[in-house]
DNA sequence: GCGACATTGTTTTTT
DNA sequence: ACAATGTCGC
């Protein structure tokens, strides 16, 4: 067997990982050092040369997009069909494993999936269907509660006796959530993993097979795993299969979510004589940008440690712009862009990282103005808009008419006069009997417990679904998804929304129906769900570009956080201000900060030639200025690596405060907010803030070299400049 | 059931 | 500032 093709392409650290000996090995894989071409060879070195068959592989990942990225690189370089391989996300394969193990896991044949949005309004019926009140318990941090301890493994079972009322409560809400999703037959996300862990647990027969099924266990973007994710791993690896961790301590930056980097260190502990590997090689980024950002990770303590290194040659300076204010910081990124363009590069080379989305309008609007084409990422995604989430709600509910959250969503979806009155009738019979707002509606109808114009409504409902269900029983999916927008009337009732909003609408409804017609139903991936079911799951589980992929060349806008794993040739990080980026929830806590860093140190190694940074001196956010001092990120990159960029001309029109502070100084000194000043000791700065009056009168100066500080007017003789 | 006003919370995100 | 909810009156 001729294996050059495997091990050509691979640097020396690389061909050791992926020859390495069989049995558990960690790779600890930089930025830009070749981490996924590592799993991808890995998994033909051990396919062709340990012959194990690649329907033995399984390969983790985080996000459907690296699942495709790793599932096609791996049939360009072994020459088989992926099909039969296991390469999936942590949900994706639990669901994959529930559909098969339904019975054994406990759950419906038709379970549907809850995404985090059903989930978040379900537990919000669930708060108000306990009589708590919504201020009391917000039903968002129920929701993370829940979500956070089921990543820990823990029932409410398990937490009912503990803690003190506040705990006690959560769980009893956690617990009554629970008994709704059985009864609806819904699983959530967490569940999908927890499910799977407890089934894997308690069925010896199902955990045997799949070890004597998969020999080979991959997980790509380790240090993002979290205990339920961990804890799924070692019980399909078991102490036999060996299990193959890719990932990077430096680029851990999910720790809020529940990531726990310390799996890194666990790894080592649980599987004793373990392998391990760094690749420190970058062949993506300059080596003035792998300096600087190697000098601030050095910042970091906890660190695995790690050092980048390049052939590349030492490129450009980093950049750093002080703006006067985030309008002015956006004018200069987007002449950045134009120079960029100017210089006879793509748009699309060019991202605007910032900590928050918050951030992005400012960008827009003047991206806008001067007519630089661009894409922002995040935001709602295709399979969450309202529109589509109806249509499928009506779909599910033909599939499991006891699927509440579904129910609830279009009873009255378009209006049919069944009200808050009625609802809240109904929801008290489900809950005394115990039984779906489905049956309880059939039942009060016939019963004539409700008014005849809402039992009226209410058969109409009911049997208008169960018209449709059969009309719809035999055709192909697209024809199902167009009869059920068309029948159920919610195309005429979004075609009446006025204005552009409603065509929008229909539009995503004709692309709804396009999606259902694309969708490839694929046996061995769904086993024997029905095309519908296969459907729903994949629009909770896939929900989809947050935009249709743009053919123009657009510059990219997005946060940190979603930059992690793209690359390009122009970075642009943007808001370096203390209190934004680092973010201001995170100061108190070192490991949070930590956190911080190794996010602008993402940041940084996302580019290939240059890095430009900036940071605005006055900020408006949540509706008042606001002064933040330069983040001390910039402070930690090696200074001789940066340039700073020295304004064009004074484009920001003064500030002015109607307080006498303000009139005094303008009055008095020829001072106002955002006037640069000299000062005999500390150098020039800028005025950020004034206060007091008369003698008393101080200002803030953020000094360029000496940082912000405050001073007693009278005294600090300040030269304007 | 819908439009007008008040209240509220604004870090990061995938599945 | 502002958007996204919730409440109230018709």
């Amino acid at each position: 067997m001729d294996v050059s093709p495997i091990l050509d392409p691979l640097n020396e650290a690389q061909r050791q990982a992926v020859t390495a000996a069989p049995g558990a090995t960690l790779v600890l894989a930089g930025a830009g050092s070749g981490k996924t071409r590592v799993l991808v060879h890995r998994i033909a070195w051990v396919c062709h040369v340990e012959h194990v068959s690649p329907y033995g592989v399984l390969a983790v990942t985080f996000t459907n997009k690296a699942a495709a990225e790793m599932r096609s690189r791996v049939e360009a370089l072994l020459d088989v069909s992926s099909a039969g391989m296991w390469v999936g996300t942590f949900h994706g394969l639990s669901h994959r494993l529930l559909r098969v193990h339904w019975r054994d896991a406990e759950l419906p044949e038709t379970f549907q999936i809850l995404d985090s949005e059903d989930q978040y309004r379900l537990l919000r019926r669930v708060i108000k269907g306990m009589e708590l009140d919504e201020a009391k318990w917000p039903p968002k941090q129920v929701q993370w509660y829940i979500n956070a301890r089921k990543d820990e493994g823990l029932r409410a079972q398990h937490l009912m006796n503990n803690g003190d009322h506040t705990e006690r409560q959560y769980a009893q809400i956690y617990s009554a959530y629970e008994e709704a999703c059985e009864r609806a037959g819904l699983v959530d996300f967490a569940e999908l993993l927890l499910r799977t862990l407890e089934l894997l647990r308690k069925c010896p027969d199902v955990i045997n097979h799949y070890r004597n099924r998969f020999h080979y266990i991959l997980v790509d973007e380790f240090q993002d795993t979290n205990a339920l994710q961990y804890a799924w791993l070692r019980e399909f690896c078991g102490d036999q299969v060996p299990l193959f961790a890719v990932g990077d301590d430096d680029q851990s930056i999910y720790g809020w979510r529940g990531a726990r980097v310390e799996n890194i260190n666990h790894f080592m502990r649980d599987f004793p004589g373990a392998q391990f590997y760094r690749l420190e090689q970058n062949y993506r980024s300059t080596r003035t940008i792998l300096t600087a950002a190697n000098g601030l990770i050095e910042h970091n303590s906890a660190r695995m440690g790690k050092s980048l290194w390049t052939r590349d040659a030492e490129g450009e300076p980093i950049l750093l712009y002080a703006a006067y204010n985030e309008q002015d910081e956006a004018r200069f990124v987007a002449d950045k862009v134009i120079d960029w363009v100017r210089r006879g590069h793509r748009r699309s080379e060019v991202a605007v990282l910032y900590r928050s989305n918050a951030q992005s309008r400012v960008f827009e609007e003047v991206f806008m103005t001067q007519g630089i084409p661009y894409r922002v990422y995040g935001g709602l995604r295709f399979f969450e808009r309202a529109e589509i989430k109806d249509t499928l709600a009506y779909l599910r509910l033909i599939a499991n008419p006891a699927d509440d959250p579904s129910f609830e969503r279009v009873v009255n979806l378009p209006t049919r006069g069944i009200g808050e009155r009625t609802m809240a009738i109904l929801r008290a019979h489900a809950k005394d009997y115990a039984i779906s707002l489905w049956e309880a509606a059939a039942q009060l109808a016939a019963a004539k417990e409700l008014t005849t114009r809402a039992a009226k409504a209410l058969t109409h409902f009911q049997s208008l679904v169960v018209q449709v269900a059969r009309e719809v029983e035999e055709l192909p999916l697209h024809d199902q998804v167009a009869r059920v927008i068309e029948r159920t009337g919610l195309k005429s009732h979004y075609g009446r929304e006025p204005g552009e909003k409603g065509q929008t609408r229909i539009d995503n409804l004709a692309e709804l129906v396009n999606a259902a017609r694309g969708f490839n139903f694929n046996p061995e991936l769904h086993g024997d769900m029905s095309c519908t079911d296969a459907f729903l799951a994949h629009a909770a589980l896939e929900a989809g570009e947050g935009q249709g992929a743009s053919w123009e060349d657009c510059a990219q806008l997005m946060t940190l956080h979603s930059a992690k794993g793209l690359e390009f040739p122009l970075v642009i990080i943007v808001g370096l201000e203390q209190g934004l980026f680092p973010h201001k929830m995170s100061l108190q806590e070192l490991g949070r900060l930590e956190e911080e860093r190794r996010l602008c140190y993402v940041g940084i190694t996302r580019a290939r030639e240059q890095v430009v940074l900036s940071y605005a001196e006055t900020r408006r956010q949540y509706g008042a200025d606001g002064y933040n001092p330069p983040s001390q990120f910039i402070g930690e990159l090696p200074a001789e690596l940066i340039t700073q960029v020295r304004p064009r001309v004074q484009v920001r029109p003064p500030l002015y405060r109607g307080v006498d502070t303000c009139k005094r100084m303008t009055v008095d000194f020829g001072l106002k907010i955002g006037q640069r000043v000299a000062h005999a000791t500390f150098g020039e700065g800028v005025v950020l803030d004034c206060e007091g009056a008369g003698s008393h009168a101080r200002v803030q100066v953020n000094f360029e070299s000496a940082g912000s500080k405050w001073l007693v007017l009278e005294y600090a003789k300040l030269e304007a400049l």
